[in-house]
DNA sequence: CACGCGTGGGT
DNA sequence: TACCCAAGCGT
């Protein structure tokens, strides 16, 4: 197989994008904060959330001694407000089982509500320094263009770290860079849809491009629609608990005009059920 | 392992 | 207009 690491980590060092959690120094829980944010959320929209969040909550221990309403309220618009109630959890668990200070160690970051293998692997390897392989949806799809010579990645699966744990420098410092560069190079060049190969770094040494850009078929799972979905249904209902100025809404004020009531109620329920909102005495509110 | 889970921008 | 896409996670 080609080196890709060298390439890739010379790419990196001249092209990688000036980012807020790239600078020296941002500090561990900074980063883990951002990892939160970024899942599943683009990069333009966590920027000032994520400079707003740290200047509120600076440490997990100031996270934690403030309500999850509160970081469901702070979490706006970013989408999937699940990750702002895990948040909150993972500050409580890292101020318990951790003195306050964001562990190194992958299995204990693997522990903390909301880190999966993606997150774990990202905050000891950006924050601490440490050589793990870190592989996300970026990574995943160089991966599999550059060694693999398929379009598109297939589901993911324990193999990836193995796959991204071949091409890693020994040396530490080294590793961590090309972790990151091909996350890079995912995110702004290798990308989904169209590819800009002509900007790539590895071009001369890719499997897909070889192969003359062989369609391999997209194994990636297809997005619900989401007019009419029950996730508009929640997020209705929860846009309406985080704008309600008096912090606890009627139930029977919640969403009213919903076309069709089944829906908002079973929505109203299952918020209630994950731990999103609360209701008694007729009244709905995030959770306290 | 496949699924459900928000929101907004791009094509 | 619809659909695609975005640094995943828990179940």
């Amino acid at each position: 197989m080609p080196d890709l690491a060298t390439p890739l980590a010379a790419w990196y060092r001249d092209n990688a994008r000036d980012l807020p959690w790239r600078r020296p120094g941002f500090g561990a829980w900074g980063v883990l904060v951002s990892e939160f944010m970024l899942q599943q959320t683009p990069v333009n929209r966590v920027v000032p959330h994520l400079e707003r969040w740290l200047t509120r909550w600076p440490t997990p221990a100031a996270l934690a001694a403030d309500a999850p309403a509160e970081a469901v309220r702070q979490w706006a618009n970013l989408g999937y407000p699940r990750r702002a109630l895990w948040l909150h959890r993972a500050a409580v668990e890292i101020r318990d089982r951790h003195g306050g200070v964001v562990p190194l160690d992958v299995d204990q970051l693997l522990a903390l509500t909301g880190i999966g293998d993606y997150t774990a692997r990202a905050v000891a390897v950006f924050a601490y320094g440490d050589r793990h392989p870190v592989v996300d949806t970026n990574t995943r799809r160089v991966l599999a263009r550059a060694v693999d010579g398929r379009s598109q990645p297939g589901p993911p699966s324990r193999h990836d770290l193995t796959a991204m744990e071949a091409l890693l420098p020994d040396d530490i410092r080294a590793a961590a860079v090309v972790n990151a560069a091909a996350m890079e190079l995912g995110a702004t060049v290798c990308v989904a849809r169209v590819p800009r190969c002509e900007a790539c770094p590895v071009a001369a040494q890719c499997a897909w491009r070889a192969a003359g850009y062989p369609d391999t078929g997209d194994t990636r799972r297809r997005q619900a629609r989401y007019e009419g979905s029950d996730r508009q249904a929640r997020g209705a209902v929860l846009k309406t608990l985080r704008d309600a100025a008096a912090h606890a809404v009627p139930l029977t004020e919640v969403v009213p005009d919903w076309p069709d009531a089944g829906q908002r109620d079973r929505a109203i329920d299952s918020l209630i059920a994950d731990g999103l909102a609360e209701a008694s005495d007729g009244l709905l509110r995030l959770p306290g």
